[in-house]
DNA sequence: CAGTTTATCCAAAGCGCTTTGATGATGTTA
DNA sequence: TAACATCATCAAAGCGCTTTGGATAAACTG
């Protein structure tokens, strides 16, 4: 009994496979699909393109019968015979020493992803290890994988962008490298009026003794929150403490250690400006761990890239900070890389997105 | 005298590039590198894949050639030729209500992508939006743009699951999707069993009051946790308090949210269970902002996915968490979904990782 | 009605690669 | 020396698509 009701599942299961199999699996190509229309290829392939020199009841038709048949061109093919990909890559450096994944990525990923998806494109990953970042360049560039490539986590000075440029693949690179002599596309944040914006905010509210706790110096982002930085000073005529600049990485656990050490010293700061939201999370751990409350004994600005799951509220956020959405910043970069692509002999063009600098709870009047 | 020196800096630059155009730019493929040796396409093609029917010396020559020329083969070329297109497709899930990125996903695909480019395999990530779930699978499926898939954040008795098994191509799934009825390989954390493990701890120390702040739960992974939890109770027969579960987004300021909301009754729990380290972050917020002091007035057991930027110290880390490394699941996923690509045949695997009960300084004995 | 467009459709070439089935060249055996 | 493996190489077919350059029939012109 227990028999036959097993072999009632069998055969049902392979009925149910069967049906599976008509309707989703069973894979066309165009050849097949153009039978079975008794069409020629070129005409059913003009009717899906959207070309007109084909009859507007015949590419319903053909356009019914491709869904129906659930016909998908194969890209690879497409690709060798248009010359181009549909693929844009995107390639981040994962450095051996510090193996940490930046958390901007998925973020910007996100909003790069939604612009590619509306045009039809794919986005093609790879992580590369500082070394071999040439020999991966390349091997994307052959002509064939991608179409265009988008450049994340420059460094000083960095060896991609004349190896990119020399090999004639649109680029775009989310941020800048310092002393590049040659000319690129970029999209960046500007990163060193927003904290120069910050610090004079500090400066302004009577704060003498400002830290910056900042992310780690090799990477070009860091170096131009800096010269911000610096430039409040100067442009106040203050003497910023050398003690008081650190650069970490940007993790919750560093940014409340580098604040512990420099609260700890006989002579500590009022204010802290954290080069992201996660360090200031740790700073913001630290200063009341000692005892102390924020926005009061010690203020805290930070860089805020708007990272989803880190959301502040909208009204009174509870950090005062700089904020610019780096989903967008993805978003913009890959619209730019886009028109790069459609239009390879236009110039290099550079987006400088300006971050607000929104207050929060986190900010008050230096002690005294 | 400077127009001079100007002019050789022209001069010198078009000298580098033509270098440049030389070594770097100048694409080859096979019909041109093989005409340059004086050998078919067959010949070289046989050398570089390393089949055995070609002289050493031969193979040696071809090597050099297409090192030196910059030879790479246009993978859709390949792929047409080949069948298998040496790419693995990501398809992670964006719902429009709550458009969090997954913070996981940065850690997971960087673990995933290690095993493929030791394999030769590139990513294509797709985000898609709930509904059009469908097509996108089948566009990935049509034979060609991958050899198979990783599904994100399965839901419960989630639609992708049937879809991809009739579609015939390999895919592992990162979770599980409940209450499905067919068979698909996947690599999942033994969620229920470590939260389990977390609560009874918590009972152990004598807490009666355990307060659960999950993820949501149409997320296969949080409802499995909340089993957990209801497990230790059940083994102890403790009554949990239905008030003292919620599920939210696992964000800080939601983690800080439902914290305050709790620890105001007039009954507050002695812990919380989180089910991420940054909603913990909010947990330990609220508890601080209130007066309390965590591991002593309330103790704190989260989730930790080991996100490489959220790092907790090795020796006396600061949260009592359940550890299990994201990024090593996704170099498991891949490595599982490799060997699936390599062998369709193979019947579907499942993986789970335990994991590890780490014991830092958020708990403590209950308060009395 | 011949001549010329115009509207539809098609055959075949070609994109760059792998792979099958042959072809010489070389060495081995009877 | 003929017969036969063995080795190294090659020509050509084919993967699934787009696109060029017709071809055919219908419509229009004068």
């Amino acid at each position: 009994m227990s028999e036959l009701r097993s072999i009632f599942r069998i055969i049902f299961r392979e009925l149910k496979e069967t049906t599976n199999f008509d309707s989703a699996l069973k894979k066309v190509n165009l050849k097949q699909l153009s039978e079975s229309l008794g069409l020629s290829q070129t005409t059913v392939s003009r009717a899906l393109n959207g070309y007109p020199e084909v009859k507007e009841a015949t590419r319903q038709k053909v356009q019914d019968a491709a869904r129906r048949m659930n016909y998908a061109p194969n890209p690879g093919a497409r690709g060798l015979a248009t010359g181009r990909s549909m693929a844009i890559g995107h390639v981040i450096p994962v450095s051996k020493q510090h193996e940490m994944v930046n958390p901007i990525f998925g973020d910007f990923v996100a909003g790069a992803s939604q612009t590619y998806s509306g045009r039809g494109y794919d986005m093609v990953l790879t992580h590369v290890d500082d070394g071999d970042e040439e020999s991966v360049y390349r091997m994307l560039a052959s002509k064939g994988r991608v179409d265009g490539i988008i450049v994340h986590g420059p460094r000083n000075d960095d060896a991609r962008i004349p190896l990119l440029n020399s090999l004639r693949i649109p680029f775009v690179v989310h941020g800048r490298s310092s002393q590049s002599d040659q000319d690129y596309s970029w999209v960046d944040v500007n990163n060193q009026r927003s904290f120069r914006r910050a610090t004079e905010f500090l400066l302004d509210l009577g704060h003498r003794r400002i830290a910056l706790i900042n992310g780690l110096e090799d990477m070009d982002f860091a170096r131009r929150r800096r010269a911000g930085f610096l430039s409040a000073f100067e442009g106040r005529a203050v003497q910023p403490d050398p003690s008081l600049m650190c650069s970490a990485e940007m993790t919750e656990y560093y940014g409340h250690q580098e604040t512990v050490k420099m609260l700890q010293t006989d002579n500590p700061p009022t204010a802290i400006l954290a080069s992201s939201l996660i360090s200031g999370l740790g700073v913001r751990r630290a200063i009341e761990e000692i005892g102390m409350t924020v926005g009061q004994d010690v203020s805290v600005i930070v860089h805020d890239d708007m990272l989803s799951y880190l959301t502040e509220p909208k009204e009174v956020p509870l950090f005062t900070a700089t904020r610019s959405s780096v989903r967008v910043a993805g978003q913009i970069s890959a619209d730019l890389l886009m028109k790069l692509v459609d239009n390879p002999t236009c110039e290099p063009e550079h987006i400088l997105l300006e971050a607000e600098l929104v207050v929060g709870r986190s900010t008050g009047p230096a002690p005294r």
